[in-house]
DNA sequence: GTTAGCACTCGGTAGAATTGAGTGCTAACA
DNA sequence: TGTTAGCACTCAATTCTACCGAGTGCTAAC
């Protein structure tokens, strides 16, 4: 688990046991208190016989290497991001507790209906398991073969595309023509998309026919539209779950308000988790994920794997003093969950 | 526009010139302000000749008939849930500015794409004019007819049944069969399927092949499947635009977190801007709704018809003290552009 | 290197005093 | 009879003060 941030490569990143251990007491304290936590405190909690003196001591190297910072001169330490990045690397390790685990359990073992739906109460578990908001995200059916694709028609003018991916998803397209258009025409056109689809990937090049009648504009047509959405990231799915949590994890106002207003956007935290993702980090804390409105937040992301490829990623967003062991453990285990579950008894 | 409220028949709800100019006032001042309003500031600010005494004690009858209340017995008078429905009923009277309908006037010339992206989209356009939270919501194809209905193998054991409706709407359901089914068989089902659907509703009774073949029984899981889902709400539409808006709009987070939570239960918002559309209301204020986590909000609802026939409806969520005006200019035109919007050009 | 001791800092709290917006009441007035 | 000026009263909000105490940094002794 020992990962180390890019963006912050500076310092030798090691401390020696003591250090690590005041430093790990220090942490622990803030994420349960939420407030600075004095010399004192932390010779009496860790289990180090020294004086809270000593303890002192230490710290001030510890802020001056940037693991620690004092809201004003006679106040407690706090964690700095740095602190808390070494804190996951290398102190702390989580582990699901019995009940949640047997929640996991029972929620797969009964969760039924479509993806969008398992992933959308996924989403609401992990949530309620963490007390934090969760993300779930599936990536779109980009590289997925097309396996069917009809087209239908609404009235004379109006023609409804519907495909159907190997991996399950199904996308509609509505195609409007500029003539009116028999049924038997919309047949024809609907046969011949199958001939030439079937099997191909989205980004493909295809055959389309150059004739000019009704039956080949259409088929063109329905092509194109098709694949005009290739290239954006359409067809990924995010998921949000309890987003009320922004309001109990943040405080101030304005924090929870412009929090609320990222996870609006659901292509910003698609990215997000996506370059966290990339950057082969699990946890992105603070100013580490370089998203300025979001500097008082940490991000846990977990891989979801189908049939051994990358196909999505379960998230969590708290506050930079946020329950580290607990979260990773959960969004961990629900990934896991999530990647056997996709494996082979329930493919769509 | 002059409606009654059904939780509020009791007094005879009218009021002589000068008692609702200076309710109106009061409204007005208290939106505003977010303050209690004094009678001095009414004798101000309305246009009556008269003096803050006489005003005073004008607002002693307006309190002892329930139209406002006094947080505290040296404060100004803020407006009770009657108050804001008097001057809802009576006494407002919006209309939207020229540059927002500009903006709904853009927006529609240029949105495309499915109507489920068109709904998303408007949710937020309408949260962006008014600077509430909007829901938007599109009623199920329950009624509508089975346009095209097609079975498409995704392995052996797993069958995806899409089912394309009247109103554009395209359904997904997989299905998990305990026996190998060959592409041939698939086909079969699917042709007979079509033949059995077509033109039904979902609610519809439709005679099932009571064979014991692979077919046979893929037809009758596949009817059951999709009938299954028929009496629940789903494939109702919902889309919240701007809740981030909550956190402006309301203050203390406990509040924030209530609101939020129930907004997370789409559900709950979709039966609650039925209820309030039921009762032929367009503004819910307060304890109306009977809503007990939503006392301190506000619902408006405009309705929107898809040929003639109720399909949808868009609303907006704010504090008791919501500019009604505007916001219900905004969803009135919004929902007006809506309903001229599906009507011929672009159906799905 | 560790620790006890001590002076010092500074945010938070509690209480008292003050302010001022706003009320209700009353007596006079048109 | 309705309106108004005047006035005493109320009470949240603000300001000021004193003070407490948690916590620090430093130093001298162990």
């Amino acid at each position: 688990m020992a990962r180390r941030s890019i963006r912050q490569p500076s310092s030798t990143d090691d401390l020696d046991a003591r250090k690590a251990t005041i430093l790990e007491a220090v942490v622990r304290e803030h994420i349960d208190t939420a407030q600075p936590v004095g010399s004192s405190a932390v010779a009496a909690t860790s289990h180090l016989a020294v004086s809270s003196a000593t303890v002192r001591s230490e710290m001030v190297t510890l802020e001056r290497e940037g693991y620690l910072a004092q809201p004003h001169t006679s106040a407690g330490r706090v964690p700095t991001d740095k602190g808390y990045r070494y804190f996951v690397d290398h102190l702390q390790a989580g582990v699901v507790g019995e009940a949640q685990q047997q929640q996991i359990k029972d929620f797969f073992a009964n969760v039924r209906g479509e993806v969008e739906d398992v992933l959308a109460q996924t989403s609401t578990l992990l949530s309620q398991l963490t007390s934090y908001t969760s993300v779930v995200v599936g990536t779109g059916h980009a590289q997925s073969a097309i396996l069917s694709t009809q087209l239908v028609s609404l009235d004379a003018r109006h023609q409804l595309l519907v495909t159907v991916f190997a991996d399950g998803s199904v996308t509609k397209h509505s195609i409007l023509s500029v003539f009116d258009v028999s049924h038997v025409e919309v047949a024809e056109a609907s046969r011949q998309l199958n001939a030439l689809l079937i099997g191909t990937v989205l980004d493909a090049r295809v055959q389309v026919p150059s004739r000019n009648d009704h039956v080949a504009t259409l088929v063109r047509e329905a092509v194109a539209t098709l694949h005009a959405q290739a290239p954006t990231l359409d067809g990924e799915q995010v998921f949000i779950g309890g987003s009320s949590k922004v309001a109990e994890a943040f405080d101030g106002v304005e924090t929870v308000r412009q929090v609320l207003a990222i996870l609006e956007q659901e292509l910003l935290v698609v990215s997000l988790v996506q370059d966290i993702l990339d950057q082969g980090l699990s946890v992105a804390i603070g100013s580490e994920h370089g998203f300025e409105p979001l500097v008082s937040c940490a991000v846990i992301v977990a891989p979801v794997t189908i049939d051994g490829h990358p196909s999505g990623a379960v998230g969590l967003l708290g506050p930079t003093r946020m329950k580290y062991s607990e979260a990773m453990a959960a969004a961990r285990a629900v990934s896991a969950q999530l990647t056997q579950h996709f494996h082979g008894d329930d493919r769509a």
